[in-house]
RNA sequence: GUCCCCAUCGUCUAGUGGCCUAGGACAACGGGUUCUCAUCCCGUAAACAGGGGUUCGACUCCCCUUGGGGAUGCCA
């Protein structure tokens, strides 16, 4: 409360602060393939809770994968997330730009003695990022007090800068070599035989060890150390943890000079000033080692909320490789991006009240991370179908016609669509459209002679009288006005009275004969849009297809 | 092997210790409305993975088992 430039900035910093603090999340897809249904929901639930927060929703193009990143990846990548309107803020980052920063960080780390090289397998020097030995001043660290590893006598404890190598014993008594384990995870450690004397005590040689010496243990059936762990308490799934001994050092720049996933992620999320990481669940374990390096690097890290998988059909996450997600297949399918939404919202998330029908803004402002499962998600495309007829039923119909004309121009009949006619056809089927192609069946409306079910010209035309009475109708018809659909009707009616048949009785069958099926709109509409010509040219020959009436000339 | 995570109808889910005889939606099935289909209306069937605790009381809390997934890469 103070007054002059102490005051002043202070509601400066305070300004600045809140600016900083302002919600920034990001979706950081890697663009070697099809975007899946697994990924876009996690772009999405980032969307949505940027929006609800009032912040910004960010993209990131993890393009280091050099090998297997391609241009066209990216182009869709952009066009499907156009297509479902999740519209980012600023600039994408690609993160290739930032590899020389990436190096940076890398070198500091090294300098800092909290990285270190390290030659492999004959790949040359890659840089490994250290878990640090004084763990407690990472946030987060944890004791959890004394703990003991049985170890198999017949492998040596090995101790190395880059690690405890051992072997554990398996529930036959075998020997398991596991990997290394970083040394931080074994804090006060004594290595002791069979006997119960001890071995070795890790703070006696420790300096040695970092200095490069390693150290081999033969004998060894015991492990006694202080168990630290490293924790973080997700948004979603709560309060996560790992112990350190289970966790080793990591590479961060391979030997090749370039910065890995762990590096560039890290330093993104820092550049970007990244406060949410919301992200698929099989990440979790990366975040046990991202906390240390965002420490390293000087940098608090984001809060962390770690969404379930989708599953596909068989109960499997899915993978890059799974063709059937690809979010664009469901634009070619004939679903709505509205539709889709709000399915995928829908999976691993609800708004704690039985809404399932929600437009975007709906969402935007029900969304909460604490809302979201815990458990995976498999897709029901059912669902999806019902939802996306709901949003058909109730669109404008102009946009539903333009969608739907531009599925129809890749029917077989496509090039020949009078365009009035395709309208008429669109406002009839509208609300029973369930996706868009289904107005690939709607052929019969424009071709000359519509393809028949054979099933249904047996069954609805060769009733007792039906063949009579559609000839009836065929004469009745020439007089009636095609734009009445009332005085269709009654011409209809009165052909089935005429011949002694139930009333409506002849509806099915003369709808199999003008549109060679079973299922439509209804049948005077759909008369009245088929128009008089096709109609009285179909009923004849629908009656000759169905052998009531002898052929004349033609098939 | 080790570590981490998860577990309610076929599917998506509600449920935060008594309101649960476990609710809704989609799908399924039956019925009604309608000329068919779709819509709409009514109805039926369908689940707390198993076992131990804790508690007066457990779908809810704890432990174990089982099952599923993830990590354990110089992939992202």
């Amino acid at each position: 409360m103070g007054m002059g430039a102490f005051g002043f900035r202070r509601l400066h910093s305070n300004r600045e602060r809140k600016r900083l603090m302002g919600v920034r999340v990001r979706f950081a897809p890697s663009p070697t393939g099809h975007v899946h249904i697994g990924n876009i929901r996690a772009a999405l639930f980032n969307w949505l809770f940027a929006r609800h927060e009032g912040g910004q929703f960010l993209l990131r193009v993890e393009d280091t994968d050099r090998e297997r990143s391609t241009p066209e990846a990216i182009a869709t990548l952009l066009d499907v997330m156009q297509w479902l309107g999740l519209a980012y803020d600023e600039e994408p980052l690609f993160q290739t730009s930032q590899e020389p920063s990436h190096c940076r960080a890398a070198a500091r780390l090294l300098e800092e003695n909290r990285a270190y090289r390290s030659a492999k397998d004959g790949e040359g020097e890659a840089i490994v990022f250290r878990i640090p030995w004084e763990a407690e001043q990472v946030p987060g660290v944890e004791v959890c007090g004394s703990a003991e590893l049985a170890v198999h006598p017949d492998e040596p404890v090995e101790v190395r800068a880059e690690g405890l190598g051992y072997a554990g014993v398996s529930k036959k008594g075998k020997a398991v070599t596991g990997g290394v384990s970083c040394l931080a995870g074994f804090r006060d450690l004594e290595v002791s035989d069979g006997g119960g004397r001890c071995l070795l005590v890790l703070a006696d040689v420790l300096d040695r060890v970092f200095a490069g010496d390693s150290l081999r243990v033969p004998g060894a059936v015991c492990l006694r150390f202080t168990r630290r762990a490293i924790a973080f308490t997700d948004l979603v799934k709560g309060r996560l943890s790992k112990p350190l001994d289970s966790m080793r050092d990591f590479v961060i720049v391979r030997s090749d000079g370039h910065p890995v996933f762990h590096l560039g992620n890290v330093c993104d999320d820092v550049t970007q000033g990244i406060t949410h990481i919301i992200r698929g669940d099989d990440h979790v374990e990366n975040t046990y080692r991202h906390l240390f390096l965002f420490h390293a690097l000087g940098a608090e890290p984001p809060r962390y909320a770690h969404l379930p998988m989708i599953v596909n059909a068989a109960g499997k996450p899915y993978s890059k490789r799974d063709g059937d997600a690809f979010v664009g297949d469901f634009r070619d399918k004939g679903y709505l991006p509205e539709a889709l939404f709000n399915y995928l919202a829908l999976l691993g998330w609800n708004p704690g009240d039985a809404r399932e029908k929600m437009d975007r803004a709906e969402l935007v402002r029900a969304f909460a991370l604490d809302r979201v499962q815990q458990s995976p998600a498999r897709m029901d495309p059912r669902k999806l179908l019902n939802l996306n007829g709901q949003y058909m039923a109730e669109m404008d119909p102009g946009a539903f016609r333009a969608g739907a004309r531009a599925v129809a121009a890749s029917a077989p009949w496509g090039d020949r669509i009078d365009e009035a006619l395709f309208g008429r056809v669109a406002a009839l089927m509208q609300t029973r459209t369930k996706v868009y192609t289904d107005a690939l069946g709607w052929g019969y409306f424009f071709v000359d002679t519509p393809e028949y079910d054979p099933k249904a010209v047996r069954s609805l035309l060769c009733r007792t009288g039906v063949a009579g009475a559609l000839s009836a109708l065929l004469e009745s018809l020439c007089r009636v006005d095609f734009a009445d659909v009332g005085a269709l009707e009654q011409a209809v009616q009165a052909a089935a009275g005429a011949a002694g048949l139930e009333p409506g009785s002849l509806n099915q069958p003369l709808r199999a004969a003008v549109t060679g099926c079973t299922v439509g709109a209804g049948v005077f509409e759909t008369l009245a849009v088929l128009g008089r010509k096709r109609t009285l040219a179909r009923i004849p020959h629908a009656l000759r297809l169905a052998g009531l009436v002898p052929a004349t000339g033609e098939g």
